[in-house]
Parts: C-alpha cells; structure tokens; sequence
DNA sequence: GCATATTTGTCCGTATGTATA
DNA sequence: CTATACATACGGACAAATATG
C-alpha cells in the first residue's frame, strides 16, 4: 500500500513534465481519453509506474484533471493492449508478468518480427536509415553507461524494423508486444547484461538487409530472439528464486 | 440515413436473441462494457450491422439499456481491435475495409498462422479433434447451401489451428484479425465461390498434420492464404469496380 | 466472522463543441 | 449561415463489491 502510495505521488509529480495540464493545450486532434492513455502508456513504459501499482479513479482522476468517466475510457484503451490490467471490482493496476507470459509474448514477437523480415522483398537503403540511426544510438548509450536508454533504442530500433513492412496491423500488434516486453525487462534489475549483448547484434542485422540478404537475416533474428528469450527467463529466475 | 436507421431498427429486433435484456442475467463475471461490446462484435461479424452503419450513442444505449458511460466504453474495446472505427465528434461505424486494408491484413494473418506452424512440436492427436470437427461442419454446411455457416466454421478451424500454440496472446491477436477478414467476407455478395475451394485444403492440412508435417502443412497453408487473398482481392475489384 | 469504510460500477443530467443538412 | 443533431466531457449520485479494522 505504502509503495503503491509513493509511486503515485511519483507520479504526480512528473505530469506537469509527461503531459498533461491545463495550461498545456494539446493537440486537438486527439480525444482526452487517448491522451490519457498515451500519458499512462509512457509513464508505465518508462518505468515511472512499477508493475504492481494501483491506478485508483478518484485521486489519478484528480492528478490528471479528468473526469473519471474520461480516465476510464482511457483505461479501457490500454487493457486492451496488456498495459493494464483489469480487476473487476477491484481496480486496474500496472501488470507483474510471470514466465508464462515471458514465453507467450516471445512466440508472439518472433511470429511477427519473422514474418516480417519473410514478407519482405528487396529493402530499400533509404528506409534502413532509421534503424541505422537507432543502432547508433544505442551504441552511444551504452558507451555512456545509460543501460535504460539502450533497452529504449533496442525497442525503437525493433519497432522500425517491424515498420519496414508497410502493414499498420503488424505495427500495432508490434507496438503492443514490445511495449509488453519493455514492461518485462523493467522489473528487472540487470539491464547492462540483458542488454549488451544484442547491440552487436542489432547492427550486425542491419548489415544483412542492407546487403539483401533478407532470409538470412531472418534466420538470424530467430536465433536472437531465442536467446533474448532464454536469457529473459534466466535472469528472472535468478532475481525471483 | 435511411439505409443506417433501418439497420439499427434491425439491431433493436435482433437484441433480444442475441443478448442483452434486463431479464436475462448475463454471468456476473463480466462488466456490462464487456458485454455490450461482445453483444456487438457478435452482431458485426455475423452481417446484422453491415460496414458503413453508425452507431449513434443515445439510441443505441436506449436498446442495449446501458448508459452512454458505459456504451462508450464498450465502444473503446471495440475500436481497439478494428471492429468499429471512431471518427473523433462524428461518432463511432461499422468500418468498410477496401484493398489496402485486406492486404494488411493478409500480411498480419499470414505471419500470425505459420508463426504458429513454425513454433509447433509434434502435434498431439487429440488436439486435432476440434480441428476435424470444424471440417466436418464445413463440409455439412456446404451440402446444405449454407455458405454464411461454411464461412464460420472456416473462421473456428483457424482460430482452432491457432490455439494450437498454447498462446493466450497469439489468440487473442488471432481472434481479432479472423474477425476482421470476416468483417471483409461479409461485405462481398459471393460467399460460394469463396469458400468453396477451402473445404478440402482446410481437411488436407488437418491431415499433414496428423501425420506429423508440420513444415509441409507450414508450407501448404502459405500458399492457401496467398490464393484465398488473391481471391478477395479480385471479387473485390469485380463488385466495386 | 462481522461491521464499517473505501473503491469501483453504473447511471443520469447538463454544458460545450463539432460536423453536417 | 444558421440550425440541428450528435459527440465530448464533466460532476454528482447511488448501488454493489471489496478491503479494512
């Protein structure tokens, strides 16, 4: 309770700097209720929320100066992509994954991100730019010590990889899977050993598709991801005996 | 207008065997917002409101005798996962897919079912009754002439072949996306042709499976779900010209 | 195990804003 | 252009379920 208690005061205290006041009109294409869910959506990927913690109406209502009809709305938005879960009567609160939903997310991800790099003809050099761009940044990072922000360019550097099929579904679905896997490596603690590794790996990605080599490219991936994965579960039997 | 009205008129009707009624208790495990929006879903996917149809949240909530609180709610599930589209002070509809669409979501649909193959062991046998009795079904709604249930019972073997993986995620994806090429399906006017050719493939495929091959059956269904696009795609093109 | 307090679930009324006839 | 219908968003109310002592 009392943890829950400081991570929402928390919480308070970096809306004027996440989002939403006031005074800080947003854009008016965009309803309330998505805002909040966008508002919601990075604090908890951004590890501002820990798994576990409480969304109360009332008083997240008050911080955000909505209505709590509007913040349930908002609620119902990211449920539905595993940012939140729901319990009936009792509230909705960020979501503590376990193995199993370790595993199930990655038969999912490699689903997507392989059937990806298999849908894919010839890649346009342009359009590697991005993940150029991210592998670059997470190199930098990591020269800098900065484990948390290389977690954030891997996950960039993945979602422009997922974009490279033109499909907005697959890049929803590919939103929603690595938002749920970020969720995963942020109850953790190790995040230079969980993370080093696959730097290396991302450029060397990279190197393949600039080069056309899609199928072994993805044959690559399929390996990463496995790895990702087992090390993923490792840690996290390590961490939770 | 009009064509919207009287659909709705058709929804009021409908309602009752459907589902919502004050007199007929729904289990008391799901929230109404749930069961709006599953009352919903199943009206979409089975054809009674036809894509382009709005669904205007006063009269709607008279119907289903929710609030528009909670209707909206409803709303905010559903238009998650494609199945009604929100036009931000215009109000929510039935969306109308067109080519692009259908392409997405062959891509999506694609990577979802042989992410499935691919990741598969062995195959328990008993597992592939369900499979086998969705074919069965098939075939027997085809000798009727019943090819709406044809097309059903295409939908459940897939949604079976997918809950093959163990993976809630997998089928959750997968629920969304089948309903979504439903949704396609039904706006076309040749379900015959459609589905037809797919009776026998979805019975070879339960036989490759059998016989423990898993990559031919990986294979075979690529080409089936290439063709079955094709298809939609030209009867698409040759009823909205 | 019970009584109480708190929180969620659901509904209603209303004021405002927006798109369309 | 105005008129109208509808969605947006808010706040209050009460019932129902849950958590707390």
């Amino acid at each position: 309770m009392t943890a829950e208690r400081i991570d929402l005061d928390r919480l308070e205290s970096e809306l004027g700097r996440i989002g939403i006041r006031p005074d800080i009109p947003r854009p008016p294409r965009v309803s309330t209720a998505e805002h909040v869910a966008a508002v919601l959506s990075q604090a908890i990927i951004e590890g501002e929320l820990p798994p576990g913690t409480q969304l109360p109406e009332e008083r997240l209502g008050r911080s955000l100066q909505v209505s709590r009809n509007t913040l349930r709305e908002g609620f119902r938005l990211l449920s539905h992509d595993g940012l939140l879960v729901h319990h009936r009567h009792r509230g909705v609160f960020v979501p503590e994954l376990d193995e199993a939903d370790l595993t199930d997310l990655y038969v999912l991800r490699t689903a997507i991100e392989i059937g990806v790099l298999r849908s894919l003809g010839r890649v346009d050099p342009s359009r590697l730019r991005q993940l150029e761009d991210d592998v670059r940044s997470g190199e930098e990072a990591a020269r800098r010590g900065r484990w948390r922000q290389v977690g954030t360019a891997n996950m960039d550097f993945h979602q422009h990889l997922i974009s490279l099929s033109d499909s907005p579904r697959m890049m929803r679905v590919g939103r929603q899977v690595l938002a749920e896997t970020r969720l995963a490596f942020l109850s953790l603690a190790q995040p230079r050993t969980l993370h080093e590794p696959f730097i290396g790996r991302n450029r060397a990605l990279v190197g393949m598709l600039a080069a056309d080599r899609v199928p072994e490219a993805a044959a690559a991936l399929e390996g990463y991801l496995r790895d990702s994965h087992e090390q993923l579960l490792a840690t996290l039997r390590e961490e939770r005996p």
